[in-house]
DNA sequence: CTTTTTGCAAATGATTTGCATTAAC
DNA sequence: GTTAATGCAAATCATTTGCAAAAAG
């Protein structure tokens, strides 16, 4: 887990003012892979109370477009964020819980797939998304599941 | 383009009641592809004007479960239906104007991918979207695009 | 006639926008 | 001192929900 020190170094190398918040955001979306806005607000307020959630949008948009952070939003879920950036990792979706686990590319480089694809378009990025369910959820198929999927669509 | 009578046998071996509405959302679904619930709406609203937005979501929804159709949602982007079912093809998205082309899938067969999976997640469906430009936008780099992606966010 | 569908109206809820204040540099 | 960030409040807008009226079988 990245320190204070490399956190902040991180902001101002992608040309971001290092403010508390964006250090707590930036540290939050560390400890919490795939956590969604709320997520994350939640945990920049145990530390700095003040944070707005506007505050978070902000921040979190800007970090993304820095690439300092990926967003990710499987079909009819909201925006969750990552750290992990840069080795294009794909990602499995539980249908039941929502939960997200990482999973590796096998090139590690975007685009990792081709396809019969039209002559003119280019493709600068391949996303897989797969689809299916979790052991916990296998497992629990009578019982409620431990975390709902928030708002699928 | 299926007939009329097509359309009503499809809904009827659906379990599903054949209404005029019906009849219309699916024929829109099969003559626009990757149409989002306003321009089903526009497209029904031609011969329906009566037909209200929440009937449309309704439909748009029990077509859905039904299998009759296919919801599709790239990151950032509101629902999309088409009526190209059963065969898992993915998807082109174009991230200037949103433009939506079918990617036949090299199998044909859900999943037709598999990764470095933990090992009780069951995959049911590999979603595949290809991110990037399209002819069009290409050409016209400098100049605005005539389809503006609706909310990209 | 019974059940499902549709219309209508209002609510939901993530995300965006605008602007004044404040903090970084 | 300038410029960019944050807080605050209000608006957006796709989508959902609840219920009464209408149509399908």
């Amino acid at each position: 887990m990245p320190s204070t020190e490399e956190l902040t170094a991180a902001l101002r190398s992608a040309d971001l003012r290092v403010t508390r918040p964006r250090v707590a955001v930036l540290d939050a979306v560390h400890r919490n892979p795939h956590a969604d806005t709320d997520g994350v607000l939640t945990q920049v307020r145990a530390d700095l109370p003040a944070v707005s959630r506007q505050a978070v949008y902000d921040i979190l948009a800007a970090f993304t477009s820095a690439g300092l952070i990926r967003r990710i939003q499987p079909a009819g879920t909201f925006a969750r964020y990552e750290a992990r950036v840069g080795d294009n990792h794909h990602h499995a979706v539980c249908r039941v819980c929502g939960a997200i686990t990482d999973i590796d590319c096998a090139t590690g480089e975007a685009p990792c797939l081709d396809g019969p694809l039209p002559d003119a378009f280019v493709v600068d990025e391949a996303e897989v998304i797969y689809w299916g369910t979790c052991a916990r959820c296998r497992a629990d198929a009578d019982s409620p599941p431990q975390t709902s999927p928030r708002r699928p669509r």
